[in-house]
DNA sequence: GCCGTGACGATTC
DNA sequence: CGAATCGCCACGG
């Protein structure tokens, strides 16, 4: 299982495994598809990802451990208000402890 | 087969 | 220390 097809569903697949209540970054899925530089791409394959995959695109932050824009998730607070609802806390910057909360995929 | 795009990352000023 | 810029890679037209 290192090559599924294409580089899209390979970061649909690997979001899909974040287990509730841990968060993963775009460059880290990107490194483990093999690409390091792909960031920017793993998050335009997140904007790209169907709803019917029932992806938790909530899941993914980026390096600093922000969330995404709030135009991404259709509001303000929407990312934010999921992550806690799984138990995940933010500080007063509005960032998570990645090293508390950051899940690292299987290569 | 080239250009533009994009929910990032790291570096520099 | 904060902000801005460049670079990176994959995909659609």
């Amino acid at each position: 299982m290192r090559s599924s097809g294409c580089f899209f569903p390979e970061v649909w697949n690997i979001v899909a495994e974040i287990p509730r209540g841990r968060v993963t970054t775009y460059g880290l899925i990107a490194r483990v598809l093999g690409s390091p530089g792909a960031a920017r791409t793993v998050g335009w394959a997140m904007r790209a990802a169907p709803d019917g995959l029932d992806l938790p695109c909530h899941r993914v932050v980026n390096r600093r451990g922000e969330l995404a824009p709030a135009s991404a998730f259709g509001g303000p607070g929407v990312q934010r208000a999921l992550l806690e609802s799984e138990g995940v806390l933010f500080d007063d910057e509005g960032r998570i402890d990645m090293k508390q909360y950051l899940w690292v995929p299987f290569r």
